[in-house]
DNA sequence: TCCTGGAGTTTGTCATGACAAAGTATTGAC
DNA sequence: GTCAATACTTTGTCATGACAAACTCCAGGA
């Protein structure tokens, strides 16, 4: 019960002509040293105030680095006792990206044929889902996914034609969010579904599985910063080779 | 193109002598009248330094009331342009919370059967999932909650011993988040994965659905702020009465 | 022995002041 | 009239100072 849980952060050095704000230099730093290992899980780290002067950085923007890291589930911090690690790795909320970045980052090799390419006014379920008039034009996608060379997803997408006009091509390359992403749309919000059903026999048929086969269901609307629906998705995933893993944390 | 957007919000009173801290009052103060639609969606509100002022705070804590709002989905803010309401409801994050208390605040009438429960020695998988020793005795539990009169998941968990021992009782009428957080044991961060399968037909029978049919599976471990791994859960659920609903929002 | 009270530690909240960076709008030159 | 430079607005970052609240620990009294 003495000092072994002390453990003490060696020097951050904190660059002030660099345009990386200050309390990002000292997050970054101290999230190294916690995934490294050098502070350990259940050590404590320093106390605000003395890892502010030792840094030569003012409290506020130690609080914040902190805060930044105890908000991405490593560290936790009580009132009149300190900040202890808790987790070695950054535990990141759900994130916002496409099945297709996913599986870049993964080595998967993903490759997209596009089935379907066509601009048609919006049918009632797909307007609600974007919050717009029904009948608004949208683009009306529908491709098959594969990754190491077989077939992983179906995937519908409507995207409102103001929003980002598409070609065929583009979609053959790219995902849609990298797309959008080009273009200076950026999915901040989203809403997801996830479900359960059996396929179809079309459906099984186009993703090399048995009719009545387990697939995961997927829809999601993704909005921008500005509020403005970007995208409606309708996509199954072959249950067999695909599943979500999310990472949740609780105020 | 004049001053159609300049919704300016109506006058906030903050209440010093209260325990709750200023920037929640003006948080929560915000949030009801964009909720109501005082403040209509595209609208901006104040800017930072002269809503400080009419309110009598000061910038930090404006900015600190704003940006839990940022957070949680409703505002957005662009320097050099304003911060502009893009949603009028809170979205909120993932939640952890378990099944049973959804359908409880969902008004569908749960009810548990508690299949089986028993101390055991923890297998590899399941050691692994918690991060203890193989061998670590657990409490093992296969529960069956209802809903509505009918069956809709079937769920196993597995809780060290030294966390929390449970009887059958506890577990007939609560539901076990419920019971961690009443000893004290908050879950805050947790790893799910969920996917889909057919159900053998034990799982068929046991759920009244057809052999082969679509079950969604998750899998989640979820541990306390200190680290301690809490709970590991194994859950299906019939596909056909459930799903998992997510917002996301992307930093 | 127990437990109550107080001192000390550490994070939580809040104020004030200052400058930087990123947009927007206006003005002026060509 | 068009375009580029400039002024202005608004959020982003950072420092300093102060007090409050929650927790731990130890000493003293019942």
């Amino acid at each position: 019960m003495t000092s072994e849980l002390q453990g003490r952060v060696r020097p951050v050095e904190v660059d002030r002509t660099s345009p990386v704000p200050l309390y990002f230099q000292v997050a970054t730093r101290l999230q190294e040293l916690i995934e490294k290992g050098e502070i350990g899980v259940g050590a404590r780290i320093e106390n605000e105030v003395d890892l502010a002067e030792r840094l030569g950085v003012s409290r506020p923007t130690t609080r914040r680095a902190i805060q930044y890291l105890v908000e991405r589930g490593m560290l936790i911090r009580k009132r009149g006792v300190g900040t202890q690690v808790v987790h070695p790795k950054v535990r990141r909320p759900v994130e916002l990206s496409s099945l297709y970045d996913d599986l870049v980052a993964g080595d998967r090799a993903p490759r997209t044929e596009v089935l379907r390419l066509e601009v048609m006014p919006a049918p009632d379920l797909i307007a609600n889902a974007l919050e717009v008039a029904p009948g608004t034009p949208v683009t009306w996608i529908e491709r098959l996914r594969y990754a190491g060379g077989e077939p992983l997803a179906l995937m519908h997408n409507a995207i409102p034609l103001d929003v980002l006009p598409l070609t065929q091509d583009d979609l053959a390359t790219h995902g849609l969010y990298e797309l959008l992403r080009r273009n200076g749309l950026t999915p901040r919000i989203a809403t997801q579904v996830i479900g359960a059903r059996s396929a179809t026999s079309a459906e099984a048929k186009t993703l090399t599985e048995k009719r009545g086969a387990s697939l995961l269901t997927m829809t999601r609307t993704a909005w921008d910063a500005g509020g403005r629906a970007l995208e409606y998705g309708s996509h199954v995933y072959r249950a067999s080779r695909y599943s979500f893993e999310l990472n949740l944390s609780a105020g």
